[in-house]
RNA sequence: GUCCCCAUCGUCUAGUGGCCUAGGACGCCGGCCUCUCACGCCGGCAACACGGGUUCGACUCCCGUUGGGGACGCCA
């Protein structure tokens, strides 16, 4: 049985049918038969790597020369030279151009067949995925911000494509040199540095008036001379008359516009129809026009606004999919009227869902939707942030744990989700704890010596700390905990004891095993683990005691506290100064205090 | 309020009409391992929002209701 799915009409085959078939297992190319006389829509040039056209025969078709084509007047002006065919090719039936955005595939010996006798022939499109991550430094890259551009950026890697960074610093009030710095290295932490960017819109203020100033000419858009209290005023009527607030474009019907009085200039938004596309995520999502007012495109101090630099941006900068969150739908239907008023190709949209703190509403700094980079501050390994990340929305049959390798490999994002995801810290820890057991020791360690540093041990012997990481691997969930837990190596002392642990096993312990241990190991002729265990297993032998009964107190003796690694492993990391100078200060401390063992009662 | 989107265990998810007595993961509870703490292993609790259709058959398709979210700026 053929899915539905799979039955989409070879003229409708979307231009990122190369994206699609990848996700097959192929290498981002296919064949497809095609009748000829085919218009397939590329969505932007700048995305056009090559097409490459396999006749059933004939010669090679003529590299770099200029086809003609009358069948398309009307259409719009020739911009392209043929694209170089591999293969045979028989100049005089097949040839393909690059039409203003679409392909236009001719067999000129068969112009006058049926469609239906057409002889078919192959085709494959080569696109460049240019995606972008379009943030605004108003604040620093938080947790939201992060899974977009790690989407943009494993979808990117997966189809071969590009990943744009660019700043929407637009609003200049509001935006900051420091935010901006702080995005640049959230996502490096991430390792989620940019193909290409940053690119700044505040450098592109030219395009974007240009662009304005073109619609204005071409009557696709007006002056408007309302003041924001008149605005408000409609708006809050609007409101109480229960309807969509929105611009009643008073000022189209104005006979006067003079260009030296305040005013900003709006796009004159279709009246009537629908407007609609294919979201990658969503799908199909329509609008009707008159649910949209007319939109500002340059304020009244002349600054162009957000939808309108979008607009000429994504088109300058050849993004043909818009990955982003789904609370930008509303801009979208906006966002195709301006591509289609100025001529441009309208990119592919992926709107993915929310990510929503414990309240089920979208995650701000109520939430502590803190900068990505604390999660560093507090031990988190940007691998495990990331594969937390893509979790939420996303899934690969029953795997939890990804490596970057691995999600560069499988992330798809038309297999996300379409519902909004609540971000849940212990799962998070979780996976921490996975990747930090999973890590390399060495890659582990600048970012262990640093949670050392910053909780006050300067210059921590880097070879202890390398020698000491595997046993506190598996007993951390994040670098905070594992630098807490290993920290009573780096200390002179580890006197006074934490006090729950000394009542409940320090002080209860017979002294004389104590000292023996300590007897056994100070006559050691080398330290090493065999020969420690050794002698501690004598000693519990000797004294006819179980295993806990020794090393509990002795594991408060070396670390002041009741957990640690096993006790030899404890004891020969520690190395035989320090551990014997522990112990001793235990043994004084046991024979200074007559057993109080009456005081628990 | 209007428009748009969403809806499976507490949370993240699998599920594309019969493989579902609904699978996995986190968390939680119990156990095993054990010198402590972790890790690991075994087991348990726990969900298809509701109501109508369509169908021999609905978690899956359609409609409605309810609930949640988003948008409605001279912010992005």
């Amino acid at each position: 049985m053929v899915h539905p799915r799979q039955e989409t009409p070879l003229s409708r085959v979307p231009p990122w049918a190369a994206m699609r078939i990848n996700k097959m297992g192929k290498t981002g190319q296919e064949r497809h038969s095609n009748p000829t006389g085919l218009l397939m829509p590329v969505r932007n040039r700048a995305s056009l790597q090559k097409v490459i056209i396999l006749p059933m025969t004939g010669d090679a078709l003529e590299e770099n020369s200029v086809y003609n084509d009358h069948k398309l007047n009307g259409c719009g002006r020739l911009l392209a030279h043929p694209l170089p065919p591999i293969g045979p090719v028989n100049r005089y039936q097949n040839y393909c151009i690059l039409f203003q955005n679409r392909i236009v595939v001719h067999d000129r010996t068969n112009r006058e067949r049926q469609p239906e006798t057409a002889v078919p022939f192959h085709w494959r499109v080569i696109m460049t995925v240019r995606t972008r991550f379009a943030p605004s430094p108003t604040g620093f890259l938080h947790i939201g911000g992060a899974r977009t551009a790690l989407f943009c950026h494993l979808h990117t890697r997966r189809v071969g494509g590009k990943f744009i960074l660019r700043i929407e610093d637009t609003d200049r009030e509001r935006s900051s040199q420091e935010a901006v710095d702080a995005i640049i290295e959230g996502l490096h932490w991430l390792g989620l540095d940019p193909d290409e960017g940053p690119y700044f819109q505040s450098d592109n203020t030219e395009h974007y008036l240009a662009a304005a100033h073109r619609l204005l000419a071409e009557g696709k858009a007006y002056r408007c001379y309302c003041s924001r209290e008149t605005l408000d005023e409609l708006r809050n009527q609007q409101r109480e008359q229960q309807i969509k607030p929105r611009y009643d474009g008073r000022c189209r019907s104005r006979t006067e516009f003079p260009a030296d009085q305040p005013h900003v200039i709006r796009f004159i938004t279709p009246a009537a129809g629908v407007t609609a596309w294919d979201d990658q995520i969503q799908g199909t999502i329509r609008f009707q026009n008159d649910e949209l007012d007319d939109l500002i495109l340059v304020r009244s101090d002349g600054a162009p606004t957000y939808n309108l630099a979008v607009v000429v941006d994504d088109h300058n900068m050849g993004i043909n999919l818009v990955i982003r969150g789904e609370d930008h739908i509303s801009n979208t239907p906006r966002q195709i009227h301006l591509f289609q008023a100025l001529g441009w190709a309208v990119p592919e949209y992926a709107h993915m869902p929310l990510l929503h703190g414990a309240d089920g509403s979208k995650l701000s700094k109520r939430h502590g939707a803190v900068s990505v980079l604390q999660y560093r501050e507090d031990g988190f390994l940007a691998s495990a942030v990331n594969n937390y990340l893509v979790r939420l929305g996303w899934s690969h049959g029953e795997q939890e744990i990804f490596t970057m390798a691995e999600l560069e490999q499988w992330f798809d994002v038309r297999d996300l989700g379409r519902s909004a995801a609540i971000f849940n810290l212990s799962k998070l820890l979780w996976i921490n704890g996975h990747h930090i057991r999973a890590a390399d020791p060495d890659q582990l360690l600048p970012d262990l010596l640093w949670q050392l540093e910053k909780r006050g041990i300067s210059s921590p012997d880097r070879d202890l700390v390398r020698a000491i990481m595997p046993e506190f691997q598996p007993r951390a969930k994040t670098l905070v905990e594992m630098a807490e837990k290993c920290h009573f190596f780096f200390v002179d002392s580890v006197v006074p004891y934490e006090e729950k642990a000394a009542k409940k096993h320090f002080f209860q312990a017979a002294p004389e095993p104590f000292c023996a241990l300590l007897a056994a190991l100070t006559a050691l002729p080398v330290w090493e683990m065999a020969a420690i265990e050794q002698s501690f297993r004598q000693v519990v032998a000797d004294h006819g005691l179980e295993m806990g009964q020794l090393a509990q107190p002795v594991r408060v003796a070396l670390t002041g506290t009741a957990t640690s690694p096993g006790i030899h492993e404890t004891l020969f990391l520690l190395g035989r100064e320090k551990s014997l100078k522990r112990l001793q200060e235990g043994a004084d401390l046991l024979q200074k205090t007559p057993t109080p063992v009456s005081e628990k009662s």
